[in-house]
DNA sequence: CTGTTGTTCTTGATCGATCCAATGCATCAG
DNA sequence: CTGATGCATTGGATCGATCAAGAACAACAG
């Protein structure tokens, strides 16, 4: 008795190959290739025959073989950010599952890779050569993605996730989320519940997101004719900024409304808030930015713009089958409409 | 000019082969072979000769080609749970991080796949079949894991991260935080700071899971000669359950600090302390569990007991590693001890 | 009857790596 | 000088699928 054999009470049996459904079904293996892959080259009787085979075999073609043969893996390589406790995780996490439950239907499956945080090329380069994956999903274009060009300058199929504002004439595929769009929204969802005084608490300026979304909310105000000046600021991500931002914002300019940037930093307004007896959503009102968790689960439960990450993910798997498809069509850059969340807040 | 040349403007250079780098290297292909996986089989000279022409071509082993001959695709298969918003999210999302760090180091690599909510099993057997992956990590054994069963039977390698509660025989490698003795640290946390009525909030009886994170907290109790009775509840995992439950355990038992079964629950505590006027961490502790997001940006941060992830996935890994090993080797369940985040409400 | 066309199925080669067995070549004991 | 031993390297076969031709056969026009 073998080692195997010990261990697992028996040998387990080989799993059944293409020339043993071909055997079965009295065929050939190239009909059998055809059954699975090009069902209507055969005549029916036949194609019913090779079906039977494979169903009484519990048949499933050898990945790695077809993989060799055809020089493709049917795997889209998703670089995941190093570890970071924030909202961006939670987005993400909701990315991920639409992207792997639209991938499935199109075919692919999602190889998840993490990045050396120094050199963030690491992994791509090394699934690349190795032919391991068809395609890459890239995430975190925001840093003003050296992997974009990178892969570019390899000619891999990639396709981003995020807009490539550095490179607006960038000719690679991406899909984003109107963010300027988003924050408008909200806005407009407050102008119309008659706040007149909103202000903004965003990123510092060089965030070419925060900016953006900031645009959304003075594009708002002024399609009113409000006035913006002293009402915006611009602050860390974090929710002590929030907190500060919008403790001078009430002193100076008396909001009657806050939009933000993020989760984190409406978390930081509902804070001040608490802490001089305001009422969210009847006092002041507040509205953030992503839909997180912590949205949902804080005391009147917080407004928010919400990302359709589930369309993403399908532009996303478009966007790769036209990369992928014979022949390749790159696909131009889609932007996205979110949604707003309403909640107590507002 | 064909398709592909019009497209790309030129076509991708084939990757360079085994037999590219031998005749590069004036050795045969084994050689070359050897020397990307058995280097000391080799002469020095050579071996520095073999490895400079490597570097040169850029050569990088073909995936499939390899996972063909070996009968091996170094890649995990890691079923991702139906969406939903909720803490477990956040949870699974560390895990997959460390996870997929983990198991880079040992060689693999982290394939996604989501399964259909009514066959669980549909995903697993696709991918057992065309040996697409060398194994799995099963995540969600708290509902009486049918996959694992399922997978024993047909002898596919599985690493679960989750007891076999309902079946403590089982002899598959397994990993586990070891809840109850978390809800225990946090418990005599909150006795050494002088509470004497904690009070317990956790989920309806039938969560294997739920029993025995209690029973850390009442192991705790009973410890110290405290009483119990009357200080525990069992809810819904919901906001607004912790909310009610705790109204109820403060107006009947008066207890001076809460145990949670989870941070949800905790943040209804924190409602319940809000509406009434108390201050967390001054007036009343509350401890949850699970350290999410939320127990980070809630107003005087939430102590949580924290799950060790990383710790597991290394103890998955160590344990995938032993399954596919020559011969394997079957690890016993490993039990991993969670610590405490201490912040501002105990 | 021959030649053309089209459908259906089969055969041999191939993808790029590793496994296996064998070879060349020193070294060294008898 | 012969044969045994060990090391470094090699050539052929193989994994299981698909590709690229070609073969067998029927239908049908000339």
């Amino acid at each position: 008795m073998d080692t195997a054999s010990r261990v697992f009470g028996r040998v387990p049996p080989a799993p059944p190959t293409l020339a043993d459904v071909a055997e079965r079904a009295g065929v050939s293996r190239q009909t059998v290739s055809n059954a699975v892959n090009n069902p209507d080259l055969l005549r029916a009787d036949t194609l019913l025959r090779v079906q039977e085979a494979i169903d009484e075999l519990g048949y499933s073609p050898n990945r790695a073989a077809r993989n060799l043969r055809t020089r493709a893996s049917h795997l889209i390589g998703l670089r995941i950010q190093p570890v970071q406790e924030g909202t961006a995780n939670a987005l993400m996490d909701r990315f991920v599952h639409s992207l792997v439950d639209t991938s499935r239907e199109a075919g692919y499956h999602v190889l998840l890779f993490s990045g050396d945080p120094i050199d963030p090329l690491a992994g791509y380069d090394d699934l690349l050569r190795s032919t391991a994956v068809d395609a890459f999903v890239v995430t975190d274009t925001y840093l003003g993605n050296p992997q974009a060009a990178w892969l570019g300058a390899r000619r891999a199929p990639f396709v981003a996730f995020g807009r490539p504002w550095d490179m607006p004439a960038a000719s690679h595929p991406w899909v984003d989320v109107d963010g300027a769009a988003g924050c408008e929204l909200a806005t407009s969802h407050l102008l119309d519940k008659g706040h007149e005084r909103v202000a903004w608490i965003g990123w510092r300026k060089d965030s070419f997101i925060g900016e953006d979304r900031r645009a959304g909310w003075s594009r708002a105000m002024r399609a009113r004719g409000l006035p913006t000046s002293g009402l915006a600021s611009r602050v860390e991500d974090t929710v002590s900024s929030g907190r500060g931002a919008s403790a001078v914002l009430l002193d100076e300019a008396q909001p009657s409304a806050f939009v933000c940037a993020s989760d984190t930093l409406a978390m930081g307004v509902l804070r001040t808030l608490s802490e001089r007896g305001l009422t969210p959503g009847r006092d002041v009102a507040v509205v953030g930015f992503d839909d997180s968790q912590v949205a949902q689960v804080v005391d009147p439960g917080l407004t928010s713009v919400r990302q359709p990450l589930e369309d993403v993910a399908v532009e996303v798997v478009k966007a790769l089958e036209g990369l992928l498809g014979h022949p390749p069509v790159v696909n131009p850059g889609v932007l996205l409409t979110p949604t707003l969340a309403v909640r107590g807040s507002s």
